[in-house]
DNA sequence: CTTCATTATGTCAGTTCTTACATAGTTGGA
DNA sequence: TCCAACTATGTAAGAACTGACATAATGAAG
């Protein structure tokens, strides 16, 4: 309605992940790249020159504010830090129900492509994706653990949030490791149909 | 080697999408596109414009043909095929392993910034996503019935890649409606946390 | 008879994201 | 002592993708 306050939220879920990250804590540019490699934020991943601009795109939308601090290097580093206006848009933009995902997977896309290629090279390549997930998982699990080991998780707290995106990703490494296997014997049999009538057809 | 037929595949991922339908059926740009929204093909989707242009590179580096066949509209319809040189690259492309891919998903990241917003509105954010993630369920689950009533998946048959697909689809559906379940029952006891005895924890 | 959905092609502007380039101090090991 | 890894900032070219615009015939429903 105002025409002066443009409530055209062109902040990116970029914008909204990194404000996320600076709503738990202060934080330099390198650091919230780092913070987002780590396996607890693994749902999204920019580079640290995207984060650059974006991070410069929120200072000048008055999301974000920082504070220089000394080296090391040759310029002062700056520690971010998120503002009230900053963690209004991101409460406002939590709740907002996101549009269904379109589901890009090169690997899901390369397996309804598989019965034109050579069995014996997708099960190689299934069998390096299923020792990934595997690995994921074992790191997702022991994280699981630390988070239970101390007080339940209260909400209102980051630790929900933890919790939260954790629990979606041992679920999704469960059912990719799931998934792994059953194509990889799905495969295995296309190679030596010879025990087609010993199997006992479940698992 | 030869310094003539440069190697740089400069093929996208949405380019052997397109070649991956192409191999299945000859098709125009726009039916690619309608096969893309079908949920046998969930793992990808592009809008027509990109398909276009897609095709348009592909055309150029002899990937795929087409014929012309009349209407109806102004031009006439262009009916694509995928070449030898299509369907080598195709196949070479199928068993490279793709690189880890970064998870991105808005609904995860929402659920990492939980903590800071209204339990109420979440629960309704996250009931919608159960919704939709049933539907695409039942959904699933119907085509997979139907696969199934008729001979065994054979390798080499694109029934395979079908069921290949729809197999994942299935698993992390599943996935899904259960994660969003277990986050509905921590909010809902987040705001009622005095039946924290008496509820019986399942439903 | 008009209107609307479907089939069918394409362009263009703008956003998002990746990759490479560019700089530079600190710290720790060989 | 030198070299590599880590911390730290940024620019710029280009690929990938979205959404709007533009055109136009067919066929079905009202």
């Amino acid at each position: 309605m105002s025409s002066t306050t443009s409530t055209t939220s062109t902040t990116s879920t970029l914008g909204f992940a990194i404000l996320a990250l600076l709503a738990r804590a202060d934080s330099t540019g390198y650091e919230i790249a780092s913070r987002m490699r780590n396996p607890v934020a693994y749902f999204w991943t920019a580079s640290h020159s995207q984060i650059h601009t974006d991070l410069q795109r929120l200072l000048s939308a008055q999301m974000v504010a920082y504070d220089r601090a000394p080296g090391p290097g040759p310029q002062d580093k700056k520690v971010y830090t998120i503002t009230a206006k900053g963690r209004d848009a991101l409460r406002e933009w939590i709740t907002t129900p996101p549009r269904p995902q379109p589901e890009r997977d090169e690997l899901v896309l390369k397996s309804y492509a598989a019965w034109l290629a050579d069995p014996a090279a997708l099960m190689e390549m299934f069998r390096t994706a299923l020792h990934r997930h595997e690995e994921r998982l074992a790191e997702y699990e022991r994280a699981w653990a630390s988070l239970e080991e101390g007080a339940p998780p209260l909400f209102g707290t980051p630790k929900f949030g933890n919790m939260a995106a954790l629990r979606c990703g041992l679920g999704y490494e469960r059912h990719r490791v799931e998934w792994c296997r059953w194509m990889l014997d799905q495969l295995s049999r296309s190679l030596n149909p010879s025990c087609e009538a010993a199997k006992p057809n479940d698992e």
